[in-house]
DNA sequence: AAAATCTCTATAGTCACTATAGAGTCAAGT
DNA sequence: ACTTGACTCTATAGTGACTATAGAGATTTT
C-alpha cells in the first residue's frame, strides 16, 4: 500500500508543500522514491502526519511536537514528561486567552468613545489611541492561519 | 527639544532596532540627522510612536495602524472609517479567544487520558493525539511577545 | 588619550508555512 | 505516437513583526 505525496495531502487535510515542509523539518522521515522520484507513503507516515496534525490543530509548535514524536519513537520512558509537555501547553493557552480579554475590554472601552462625530478629528477614539493609559505589551500575536 | 533614539526607545518602552524599523515601513517619518548622522526626533515623533505602541498593545497589526495614521493625518475625513476598523478589531478578537477556548477545552479532556502509567506506551495521551476525533484547523498562532 | 557607550547600515534569522519558477513524470484521450 | 492535463520534483523568496549579528563610526566619560 503505497501512495502519493498528493493522496497523502488530501487524507490528512494538509498542504503538499506542507508535507514537504514537515520531513524537511525532521518530522516526517523521508519515504521511499518511486522510479520517476516521486515520494511513496505507507499506513505508518500516514498515521504519524494524522498525529502531527492533531497536534498543530491543538495548536502545539513544531517543537513541542518534536518532542512528543520523541516520546512516542522511545515507548520505554517515563509517561511523565507527555504530561508535563501537555500542561505547560494548557497553561500557555490559559495565558493567551487572559491576555486577549483583557485586551477586549480595553478594544470596547474605546469604541464607547467614538461620539458619532463627522470628523476624525474630534473622534474620542483616535483621542483614546493618543493618551496612553494603559501600558502593557500584549502577549499575543495576530494572524489567522487557514 | 531634540532627542536620540536610544532615549525616545526609553520613553517608548520600545527598542531601538524596532523604531527604526517602524521607519523603514513608513509608520514613522524619517527624522532630521545630527552632524554624526544620528536621528533627531522631536514632540511629534513621541507622540506618534505612542500612538503607534499602543495601538499595537491592542494587537493591532501595522497595516490596521497604518490606517489609522492615515486617517489621523487628513482630519477632514469622516469618523466613520475608525469605527469601522476598530468594529472589525474587536470581532477578531472575539474569534481569536473563542477558537482558544475551545482548544483548551480538547487540551483539558486529553489530559484526563493519562491513567498515570508508567510507561509512554501505555499513556492515554499519546494513544488520544493519535486518533483524530476532532479536525479542525485552529484558527491561531502562538508565540508570545514580549 | 583610552575606554565605554551609543549610533549607523546591512544582512540574516525567527515560525509555520505559502507562493513562485522551471522542469520532469505519468495516465488518459486522440 | 502525440498531446493534453494533472501531478510531482527542487530551489528560492515572501509573510509579519520583529530580533540578532557584524563591523564601522560618533560621542561621552574616565
Amino acid at each position: 500500500m503505497e501512495i502519493r505525496i498528493g493522496d497523502l495531502a488530501k487524507r490528512s487535510g494538509c498542504e503538499v508543500v506542507t508535507i514537504r515542509y514537515y520531513e524537511k523539518e525532521g518530522l516526517l522521515p523521508k519515504p521511499a522514491r518511486s522510479g520517476g522520484n516521486f515520494r511513496l507513503y505507507g499506513e505508518a507516515h500516514i498515521e504519524r502526519l494524522q498525529f502531527i496534525r492533531h497536534c498543530r490543530s491543538l495548536d502545539m509548535t513544531l517543537s513541542e511536537i518534536r518532542a512528543l514524536l520523541g516520546l512516542r519513537d522511545n515507548p520505554m520512558q517515563d509517561c511523565g514528561e507527555v504530561n508535563t509537555l501537555l500542561e505547560a501547553h494548557i497553561q500557555q493557552v490559559e495565558m493567551r486567552v487572559s491576555a486577549l480579554l483583557q485586551l477586549k475590554r480595553h478594544l470596547v472601552d474605546l469604541r464607547e468613545k467614538c461620539s458619532g462625530s463627522r470628523s476624525v478629528e474630534a473622534c474620542g477614539i483616535l483621542q483614546g489611541l493618543g493618551n496612553c493609559n494603559y501600558h502593557g505589551e500584549s502577549a499575543t500575536n495576530s494572524q489567522t492561519s487557514g
